[in-house]
Order: structure tokens, then C-alpha cells, then sequence
DNA sequence: CGTAGTCTTGAGTATCCTCAACGAGGGTGG
DNA sequence: CCACCCTCGTTGAGGATACTCAAGACTACG
């Protein structure tokens, strides 16, 4: 599979592709960061998913994009596989057919996982319960979390406003829950506590 | 594929799998209605799909279910599809291994479009949205919708109480964007206003 | 026909959104 | 190199929304 890939570079807020784009090619994350996301008709802005380094995302059966994916972080690295490449390769290697299954459920895994944190009644939850998958995703040390998004990404994907995201933030630090030590990094003392949010 | 299904009918709120049991087939619904659910850490509920006849479910590559699926109507009808089955016809001829990642693809789809209801700020918005979902998916006559779950899954699927369920469906009524001739049943008088609503 | 569960409506309260102001940081141009 | 500007992040005040608790009506089912 690897053979087939085209790596591109993208910089920071640069488009990967946008609603509308006829879909030909399925993407893997290789360095940096991105964002799945849709402008609403009354002009919020809805992020899906964002995108680390491995996940895959452009999966799709239909023609056309449905969303846009726009880099977060500058130096980001994609791998393109062209889709009609693919599909030949899965065709004569049924191994790779059962690789690119297994990359879709592990997409329809992580939506599911969203639903959840976006079904939290409260906006502690939601954020909360964003760090923690943050603290997740992000690998590395999962104490000390980076952050690459802005607090308006980070709204936009739990549906509160900039504001309240804030607030969640600086009342986890004043009890002692997480530090930040700057805007883009988090300290989680508390992990237990932090999962009682939830 | 149809040659390798079985056939197995639920009745009301039966369980068709439930957390933790082991991953051994694909499903395909037939007829009737089921709900893919997950209890929370606080007793909540939470609904992550409903299920109409020709929908997939219970991809996965995982070895364990996250979620219980249930069936809302009685009289529910499930293809199953055993997974090492699936695999190796899969493996034999490639058309079937491109359908089920289409089908992989379908439910990415419908999971993201569920995300961006989920998304919505007010429940009035929340609820008018989850009327076209089902317009749009339970076939048939789109002016004349069956909700055949109750208020309470409605709830839980929008994230929402649900006396405001109940308060938002009222509203519309008496604004004569909706008609309820029945609990369970749902005409839509305005759609354009409907859709506004969203 | 009775009962348990579902659905609706009301009242009071907590939460979150909106609007507003201010500080900090980074980039640009003089 | 510094001043400026613009975006981002934080905090405060006020108001709208949705949740909780409560009670009553209706239905579906046994």
C-alpha cells in the first residue's frame, strides 16, 4: 500500500480538500494535525474530527466531499492513495481489502466515541472529557497533553461557545485538577478526578 | 453474501447484542427498528444510531462490542452475516470485499450527519433536525412520518430531557409546523419551516 | 377494567450563551 | 528595533434556555 502513496506537505490553516472536491483519493495523517469540519447555514462552524498522526479520513463511497479538512498545525504531512489504485491493489490483494476495513471500523469507532462525548449534559463534561481523549490521542507522555488547537477549534468541536470552554479550563486548574503551563499545553495532575467530570 | 446469512427475529426492547460480548458476525436489519445504546458512568442512556431495514451494523475490528444494540418494534428482523464467513468470501471474490467497505463507507456517512445534529446549539433545532433524519430514513411517504421509539429514545438519542422533547414537538404543532396525529406518528404540514428551524 | 408506563404541562432554578471589555502574544511594516 | 495592529484568550454581567422536580392525563397492555 505504502507503494502507491503520494506524500504532500500542507501549512498551517492550509485547505487538504473542501466540500465539494470529487473524492479520489483516501488520506493518512502522517505528521501534524487536522481538522474535519462544515460550515453551518447560520455560519457556525461544526468540527467533526480532528485528524493525528496515523489516523486515515477522505473514506468515502460517495463522489463528492461532504467536509472540509483543513491542516491545524503548519508542516503537515498526508499520505494520498489514489482511490482507483486502491481499489486495484485491494482486488488483487485481499489482505489490503481486509486492511482497509479494518481502517474504516476504526473510524466508525472513534465517530462513536465522539457521539458519547458530544451527548455530555454539561459543558465540564464535554471539556473533560475532551482531554482526556486529547491525552489519548496525542501520543506521548499522556500527562502532559499538548494542545495544538485553538480554544474556538476546541468550541467548535464540543458545540459550547469559546467562552465557556475557557471557564471549564481555568476552574479545572484552580481546583488543581490539570495545570497549564501555557496556552497550548496541559498538565493533568488529577486523572482520576478529571475522569469523575465525565 | 445473502447465501451466508441467518436469519433471526427480536421482539420489543430484546437485546440483538450487548456490551462486551464477543464480535462474531455483521448484521443487516430487515425489518422493524433497533437502537444501538451505551449506559453511562451516571446511569444515563445514550443513543448512538437508530436503525432502519437496510441499514449495517456491528462492524467492527474489535474483539468485543462498546455498544448494546436493541430492537425497538417487535417483529425485528436481522441478517446475520458470520464474520470468518465474510472474510473469506471476501477473500475469494473482491466485489463482495468493495461492498462491505462501501457499506463501512455508508455507515462513516451516516455517523458523521449524526454528529452535526448532535452539534446543534438549541433543542427546538435539535429536534426539528431529528424529524427530517427520519423523514429522510424511514421510507416511504416523507410527509407522513412512523417514530417508532418513544420519547424517551428521542431524548436520548438528542442528548436532551425529555420534557423538552415533548415542549419543542408541541411547539411546532401549534405553529402549525407539524401534525401529530398520533404518539407515534408525525406529518410534516411545512418542511421549508421545518428545515428552518435547524 | 385496572395498572404501569408514557406523555404532556407547569414552576423554579441552574447552566450556558451573548455581549462587552481587557490583556497578552505574534506578526508586520515603518 | 520598535510601534502598531490583529487575533486569541480570559473574565464579568445579564438574560435566555433547558434541566429538575412535580403533578396530572392518556395509552397500551395484561
Amino acid at each position: 500500500m505504502e507503494g502507491i502513496a503520494a506524500f504532500r506537505r500542507w501549512g498551517r490553516d492550509q485547505e487538504i480538500y473542501r466540500r465539494g472536491d470529487p473524492v479520489q483519493c483516501w488520506f493518512r495523517l502522517e505528521t501534524g494535525v487536522a481538522r474535519k469540519s462544515t460550515l453551518l447555514g447560520d455560519g457556525r462552524r461544526r468540527i467533526v474530527d480532528f485528524l493525528f498522526p496515523g489516523d486515515f479520513f477522505g473514506i468515502s463511497s460517495r463522489r463528492y466531499r461532504e467536509f472540509d479538512v483543513t491542516a491545524v498545525t503548519g508542516n503537515t504531512l498526508v499520505a494520498c492513495y489514489p482511490c482507483h489504485r486502491l481499489e486495484a491493489l485491494a482486488n488483487s490483494h485481499p489482505e489490503v481489502g481486509r486492511r482497509l476495513r479494518e481502517l474504516a471500523a476504526d473510524s466508525i469507532a472513534r465517530l462513536q466515541e465522539r457521539i458519547l462525548v458530544l451527548g455530555h449534559v454539561t459543558a465540564p463534561a464535554k471539556v473533560s472529557a475532551f482531554l482526556l481523549e486529547m491525552a489519548e490521542r496525542s501520543c506521548g507522555d499522556s500527562a502532559a497533553v499538548i494542545l495544538p488547537m485553538s480554544r474556538y477549534d476546541i468550541a467548535d468541536y464540543l458545540a459550547i461557545s469559546v467562552e465557556t470552554v475557557s471557564r471549564a479550563l481555568t476552574d479545572l486548574r484552580h481546583r488543581k485538577v490539570i495545570r497549564l503551563p501555557s496556552k497550548h499545553e496541559v498538565t493533568i495532575i488529577d486523572l482520576a478526578m478529571l475522569a469523575d467530570e465525565t
